[in-house]
DNA sequence: TCAATAGTGTCTATTAGACAATATACT
DNA sequence: AGTATATTGTCTAATAGACACTATTGA
């Protein structure tokens, strides 16, 4: 789950119990959980469920990133995981509003040079590297804003998420050309012009540009 | 598993037994089987495997493209099936050199109207529709040939998966800016002036070209 | 010499980006 | 007015595609 807190594009992880029987108790891993078959009637709803849990948030982004299995993974056996990536508007409250276990939101970078449970590190590695090769070619910083939101308020979310500036009017250019937003009345902010405010007409998919911002590294 | 066979995309299909006990008797399905977690350190292993006893051939492309989980895509309850896919050279044989159960190479577009057992329907619509994006704009159809091949040749193998023609200079400029592709000496063909082999320098993954090719539909 | 295919050259329309200029808010 | 931000316009360099042309083989 990806969302940007303080500037930066972060990761919501969770604490492990301190219980003994648990494997990596009290490391930081990303959210998860075991399929529940009795109410999870797919993978993805599985998903859903997990996330709502966690965030209480309904609608994300959602998008399966891949699958990890093997022997070793976990030290009670072979096991497999089925990773999904979700993207969201930074939460007004923080996370921990759940009694239950701790969370916070992470700066990547740092959730990264932590030494996390199980492969999760490969996981995040994996989920960082989609998320940013894809925005490159995608509207995906979109669903990171809350809605309405500004073209320069986006323009800045892809910058956040990509690490480096883009430039405005080829910027604004893209996104209006792909007809994806609809506008959403005008948006006063607290210094200068006021901006219009805009919200994704459809926030099932992300929208696929015909080819990727200048210098930008390809999708992989 | 797919391959071109009869200047077509086709697809790898085995049939089930026809013994009662199994689920789907006697359909077409896409090849797999069930991790055997005695010989499959990873997931990865275990779909090289599989291709490997399949097709014999041991280093294809091959690529995770999903898992489908839910309650009710198996008959014997709540299930998870991780698919891969893989791009081979045609075989010169057919595949059915196993004694072991009937295989067939069929274009892609004849399986989607069958009947296949479980969702494979939904798992090969979503393989093809993968392929089929990300031909636009990776070097993926070089994968399908045998080595070494021509530039013709591979733009062919681009136009097959594609369905459309494609502009022989715009195509030929790709390919060679990308250098992606190494010289293996002159190889002649039946008609016509002779053409430079080639080979990809890295089998073990695609290039991807900063756009797509003109009005192709983006990747996905 | 012809048919067939491989490979190259030229021109043009498109467009992303650089960057300057203008517009609109608040103090 | 002056500052801060939003929005638009102009110019240019890069390039993908259209298409004509040349090159090299065998019959």
């Amino acid at each position: 789950m990806f969302s940007i807190s303080a500037e930066q594009l972060s990761v919501l992880l969770v604490k492990r119990p301190d219980a003994e029987p648990e494997p990596y108790p009290g490391r930081w891993a990303l959210p998860g959980g075991f399929v529940d078959v009795t109410q999870d009637a797919t993978l993805q709803d599985c998903a859903m469920r997990k996330l709502h849990v966690k965030t209480g948030v309904d609608a994300p982004y959602l998008e399966q990133l891949g699958s990890w299995g093997g022997a070793t993974r976990d030290p009670r056996g072979w096991s497999c995981t089925h990773a999904y990536f979700a993207l969201m508007a930074a939460p007004a409250i923080s996370a921990k509003d759940e009694g239950s276990s701790p969370s916070e939101w992470v700066p990547v970078e740092t959730a990264l040079r932590r030494r996390l449970a199980f492969d999760h590190n490969a996981i995040l590695e994996a989920a960082v590297e989609r998320l940013r090769s894809k925005v490159e070619y995608t509207s995906l910083p979109a669903f990171l804003l809350p809605v309405p939101f500004t073209l320069p308020q986006l323009q800045r979310s892809y910058e956040t998420v990509l690490g480096r500036a883009l430039d405005k009017s080829a910027f604004r250019k893209r996104m209006l050309d792909a007809d994806y937003l609809e506008e959403a009345g005008m948006l006063t902010t607290d210094q200068g012009r006021p901006a219009m405010g805009y919200r994704v007409r459809n926030r099932e998919r992300a929208v696929v540009f015909p080819r990727g911002f200048k210098s930008g590294e390809a999708p992989g």
